[in-house]
DNA sequence: TTGAGTACTTACCAAAAGGTGCATACTTGT
DNA sequence: ACAAGTATGCACCTTTTGGTAAGTACTCAA
C-alpha cells in the first residue's frame, strides 16, 4: 500500500507500463493537472521504490525517460483487479460520493 | 484508489472480510495501534461508500457489528493480487525503504 | 534579445490525514 | 464506591501531502 499511496503513482505506474519507456514531458502532459514538483517527486519515490528506471541520456537540451522495473511490471500486473474493480463500479461508487458532497458542505444528514 | 486511500482501510476490510460480521472491540484489537478516533472515522467511510455495513442491535451495554457489503466483498477479491503481490515482494521493498530510512535522517545520498 | 522548450529544484503555504486525551451513559464485577 | 468494558464524539495538535510560483542552465527559432 505505501508504494502505491500518492495521488498520481498509480495513473504514472498506468502512462509508463502503456507506453514503454516515456519521457518526462509526455508524462506531465498524460497525467494533467499534476505540478512538476509533484510529479517528480512521485517519480523519485518510485524509484527509489524499484518500481520505475530512469534513464538520463546526458543529452543538452536534457533528455530523460522512465520505464518499469520487473517489480514495477509485476504491480502493474497486481493493480489490475483492482482498476477493473474500480471501472465497473464506478458508477455505483461516484453516485454516492456525489450525494456526500451535497450535504457535506451542509451540515450532517438525518437518515433516521 | 479514493475508497480504499486511508492508513487502515485495507486491514479493515480484510479482517471484516475474513471473520464476518465483526464487533468494533475485536475489530480495534485485530488492527492494533489504530486510535479510536480513526477507526471509527474509516468504518464510516467505508460505510459511507457502501462497503461496510454497520448493525447495531440497540442493547445495553452497546452491541455493533461491521460486515461486508456485496460491492465490500467484491473490492476484497480485487484487492487479492496486490496483497499477494505485497506479500511475495515485501522482502525486496522494505530493503530498500530500510535503506532510505537510514540516510534520510542525515542528508542526501551521493550514488555517482 | 525575447520566448519557448527541456528536466528539474527550492521556498513557501494550505489542506488533509492521523493521533492524543477526555467525555458520555450504561452495566458488570470487586 | 470504583475500575473496566461497551461504542462512540469532540477539541486540539502534529505530520504528511499536495500545490503555487519562481529560478536554473542550456538550446533553438524568430
Amino acid at each position: 500500500m505505501r508504494v502505491v499511496s500518492g495521488k498520481w503513482k498509480p495513473l504514472i505506474l498506468y502512462f509508463v507500463a502503456q507506453g514503454g519507456p516515456t519521457r518526462y514531458g509526455e508524462l506531465r502532459r498524460a497525467v494533467r493537472d499534476v505540478s512538476d514538483k509533484v510529479l517528480i517527486q512521485q517519480l523519485k519515490e518510485l524509484e527509489a521504490d524499484g518500481l520505475v528506471k530512469r534513464t538520463d541520456y546526458k543529452e543538452v537540451p536534457p533528455r530523460v525517460d522512465y520505464s518499469l522495473t520487473p517489480l514495477g511490471h509485476s504491480l502493474a500486473q497486481a493493480l489490475v483487479p483492482l482498476c477493473t474493480w474500480g471501472t465497473e463500479h464506478m458508477a455505483e461508487v461516484s453516485r454516492v460520493f456525489a450525494e456526500r458532497a451535497t450535504w457535506t458542505r451542509r451540515g450532517r444528514q438525518s437518515t433516521g
